[in-house]
DNA sequence: CTTGAACCTCTAGTCACTAGAGACCCTACA
DNA sequence: TGTAGGGTCTCTAGTGACTAGAGGTTCAAG
């Protein structure tokens, strides 16, 4: 059995994030001792690096919630994991591409700027002012 | 002069977002008719295009508030401006990194699964039950 | 003068945590 | 067995950048 503070070593969240997704219903509610403190099977670790692994893969709680849902009956099909997967992998991908439109913009305004000159005159601010110095759409 | 909704019409921020940004103090506070209707003139509506596009390149409310003090203060030296831009384009940089990263491993677990099968077989959800199955760091 | 769209303020909700207060528990050591 | 001090408890409130809604007022066209 570990406390919370174990279970929060071996998987690096926070003690403060396990309670949160404790009451967010992610993860069940422990055993506790005889003077309340939550103590944690081997389950309770596994379910929590399985959180950790989706939270780093950007999934929502909500996705996760359903990803556990899913893990927990074996039976069912696995089409929502897959849909909740690609849906996923569509949002990573448009945040990629809207940040490379963004990067292209703001290095290109960075690059006309030296930082050594008078604000009246800096590009950066003129750019920010005047939208039709931009070469992409953001 | 322009009304808040004719201010929001031409620069496609929505009334409730420009009230915060003026509580926020990015907006200095616009002249009012007798009713208390607020009344915003060219520089108004300037300084919130300018707002408004340095947002959709990703600038923090805090970073914004800089670059107007700049955009004010023409005779003071750009390196501040200079100086929020190159720390913006090097978060936007960092943040594509890591989407990267993780689009390799979304789209790797991804095309493992069909979704056709029972969930106990799902790839999706072994590979998040066991992140010795991932291929890079996240 | 009336009507209805636009506007006002204020509160509370979003997401995924994070920080802190004030109190209680657990365990190792003397 | 007593105690010190680190770990844990619950609860509240704050973060960033908005967004939604309630309940009331104002503006402008007809």
């Amino acid at each position: 059995m570990f406390s919370i503070g174990a279970l929060s070593d071996r998987t690096g969240v926070k003690i403060a994030t396990i309670r949160y997704y404790e009451d967010m219903g992610l993860l069940p509610p422990p055993e506790r001792t005889a003077g309340n403190q939550r103590r944690y099977s081997q389950s309770g670790l596994d379910r929590l690096a399985f959180i950790k692994h989706a939270r780093d893969l950007g999934f929502a709680i909500d996705a996760i919630k359903a990803l556990i849902t899913l893990h927990d009956h074996p039976d069912r099909s696995c089409a929502q994991a897959n849909a909740i997967a690609q849906t996923q992998l569509a949002d990573v991908q448009s945040k990629i591409a809207r940040l490379r439109r963004l990067e292209t913009e703001l290095s290109r305004i960075a690059t006309n700027c030296y930082g050594a000159g008078r604000a009246g005159d800096c590009y950066v601010l003129t750019s920010l002012a005047d939208h039709d110095l931009c070469q992409t759409k953001h």
